[in-house]
DNA sequence: GCCCTAATTTACCCGCGAGTATATTTAGCC
DNA sequence: GGCTAAATATACTCGCGGGTAAATTAGGGC
């Protein structure tokens, strides 16, 4: 399972409809028309919901019939869990690389929060926040909710430290961490990409937000 | 239609399928059983999500079938929205009340998180987040989006309150409105009834952590 | 140039769930 | 106590959409 270190697990920017639009098509990359099948799910899921995206509509979007989506991806709710994957892994890879960080808490919380705001922004910021467990089977409900707490602890983690090192003021770390992934997976709510701020710009107003606080100082 | 003000417009405590268990019981009070289908969708949409409850399921949670549900509302689309509306009116109510009030703009904004954190623990609190444009018809969809703005416009109006008498730091409303915002409706995803902490406390914490922020002061 | 296999399509099945036409019961009223 | 209207039930329709069986097309290797 955990073999293919070259695998890239992400799917970036696979253009979509482009790999399959052209005649003579027929070429053999699985990894990347299944990231394109999974690219294309996360975009139609975010714009209509999943329960109004039919397989049927994605596979259209792909210039492909249904049964080739079926061809790179088990059934529709894997199609959910590989988007919300996706999306996770950019928060994780956020975290993970602040690890290695010698700063204070405080600011490798606000490098992660950047990087999580621009996990949200992406097309798989939707289905990171809406893949509710409600329409995962309760195998897949599992793994997310892991996933998902993972990124949980990773914040409080982060919170502990700086509280820690003095960075941050000593407070509940786990509606801190909530209200903190509560700002953030709220932007997939309101974010659309002809906003006015980037992903960068939004990061920064809220770092500030929640370094400074309301209060004048 | 905007007559009738003796109408209570939010389902408060109407206490579900005990109005129809016994047989006899057939009392013929509109308001109340329309109330308790209304509280009934809520709290379905909640366990398992707007998508996955039937009108026969809530139907059956009732001890009745799908035509009496019929009766009371037109279809599902505006049962999803009365619970939207209902939980709405109570943040609504929040913000309405301040206005009278003649303390700082941050002491107001705080009273008005606090009624919203305990919106978004009842029932209703899931059909307000989640009561995605997606499901709805385009005429609903606006009018959703038109409560949904009037919220946000309450919330930029006293973060604008308390900036201009000071008892707020200068900063971006639209933002911090939408960091606040956002975090209060992540609530409607975690909190569960059994929780340690009710709405009182959690607000509370939140409001602690927006007013001092985290760096120490 | 031929065969094997991956990629893709055509043409289905089938169940679920929203919504309804119609019958039936019940309560209130005179 | 019989009439009327509201309340509820029975028993349907029907389309959408997830999923699939089986045929077809195209490459790539030899």
């Amino acid at each position: 399972m955990a073999d293919r270190p070259a695998r890239k697990n992400v799917p970036q920017r696979a253009s979509g409809p482009a790999l399959w639009a052209s005649v003579g098509a027929r070429v053999r990359d699985r990894e990347r028309k299944r990231d394109a099948v999974i690219m294309t799910a996360a975009r139609a899921f975010r714009e209509r919901g999943y329960h109004n995206t039919s397989l049927d509509d994605i596979a259209s979007e792909l210039n492909v019939t249904k049964p080739t989506v079926y061809h790179y991806v088990e059934n529709k709710e894997q199609l959910l869990f590989e988007c919300f994957r996706a999306g996770l892994k950019l928060i994780m890879d956020g975290i993970a690389e602040q690890r290695e960080s010698t700063t204070t808490g405080r600011e490798r919380l606000a490098a992660v929060v950047a990087r999580y705001a621009e996990a949200l922004t992406s097309d798989f910021g939707w289905c990171m926040v809406q893949a509710e467990n409600q329409d995962l089977s309760p195998t897949m409900s599992r793994k997310v909710k892991a996933l998902k707490s993972e990124i949980d602890q990773g914040l409080r983690s982060l919170i502990r430290a700086g509280i820690a090192d003095g960075s941050i003021r000593p407070c509940d770390e786990k509606m801190t961490a909530f209200a903190l992934a509560g700002a953030l997976n709220w932007i997939a709510h309101w974010y659309r990409s002809d906003d006015k701020l980037d992903a960068g710009q939004i990061a920064q107003r809220f770092i500030e937000l929640f370094e400074l606080g309301l209060r004048p100082r």
